[in-house]
DNA sequence: GTTAATACCTGTTCGC
DNA sequence: TGCGAACAGGTATTAA
């Protein structure tokens, strides 16, 4: 699912394909993907040059030489292709961006959890989706120990489903709270509260971690994660206890099997001997 | 005010 | 083999 270094990836694939480049045409092929598109949306974007194109959390937004800003969430299936003009379009392409010089950027969505919007550049903060976010965990000004044991503080829900509350840190989803819960030996049912002090330490250095490793290894393979048909998406990683229930720990002198239990509706995976 | 449960979606996997 | 149920999950909304 795309999390924020998928989000991360995306954005890097999207910069050669976008930045600089004229929109010819934004052409939706729905008049809604989560919520309703915009008013006006394909008109507002046509014409419109793309200056950059940033990120918070696992929102992109692509800033033009317009007083808005498109603001994208990739939901959970939602995936950019690359191609050439008019390359074919697939089933689920919900969005097509036709680009000066000739390029096509498509915006595929089976699920439709993704969602677009246009937002004044002036007041980007006030976005509903954005003003609530959390610290960036990668910024360690913003995100560190002592500033996540004090958003945990009166936190009474597992520690599990404080990670994935965007308010107390933004852009972590599922797979990676439990990873990193993992990488800090925290159970994922301990109470939010009672992690603080060097466990707090632990597990912001750990929630760092896991992400940098994962924007690592996809930022230096980007290429092959541009498949042959120009999917820019999610990628495979392999993970230490995320869709491993059953095998063992990765911890060699542990070995116990890992865990599946459900929490806050979601699937957490742990080792109940190395996370305490 | 805080927390928990449910809705939204559809492709894939699982079990009978 | 075939079919329906369960599952995946980020965020909003509703309920408790």
């Amino acid at each position: 699912m795309p999390e924020l270094p998928e989000v991360e990836t995306v954005r890097r694939g999207l910069m050669p394909a976008m930045q600089g480049k004229r929109l010819d045409a934004v052409i939706p092929r729905r008049p809604d993907l989560r919520f309703p598109l915009p008013d006006g949306f394909g008109q507002r974007l046509t014409g419109r040059t793309v200056v950059d194109i940033r990120r918070r959390a696992k929102f992109l937004m692509i800033d033009l030489d317009s007083p808005d800003v498109l603001i994208a969430h990739l939901g959970m299936s939602g995936s950019f292709r690359l191609g050439a003009a008019a390359f074919p379009e697939e089933k689920h392409d919900h969005v097509i961006f036709k680009m000066s010089g000739g390029g096509e950027v498509h915006y595929n969505d089976p699920r439709r959890f993704g969602f677009m919007d246009l937002w004044p550049a002036a007041d980007l903060a006030a976005h509903p989706m954005l003003a609530r976010l959390g610290p960036e965990p990668l910024d360690d000004d913003a995100f560190s120990g002592p500033v996540l044991a004090a958003r945990l503080k009166d936190k009474k829900t597992p520690i599990k489903a404080a990670l994935l509350d965007q308010g107390v840190v933004a852009g972590v989803g599922n797979i990676y709270a439990c990873e990193a819960l993992y990488r800090a030996g925290i159970s994922p049912k301990r109470l939010a509260h009672t992690v603080q002090g060097a466990r707090a330490d632990k597990l912001a250095a750990a929630v760092k971690a896991v992400l940098k490793d994962a924007i690592a290894s996809g930022g230096s393979s980007l290429r092959d994660h541009i498949r042959p048909d120009g999917e820019l998406g999610y990628f495979q990683h392999s993970f230490d206890v995320y869709g491993r229930t059953g095998e063992a720990c990765a911890n060699a002198a542990c070995g116990a099997p890992i865990l599946q239990i459900p929490q806050a509706g979601r699937s957490t995976f742990y080792c109940s001997r190395c996370q305490r």
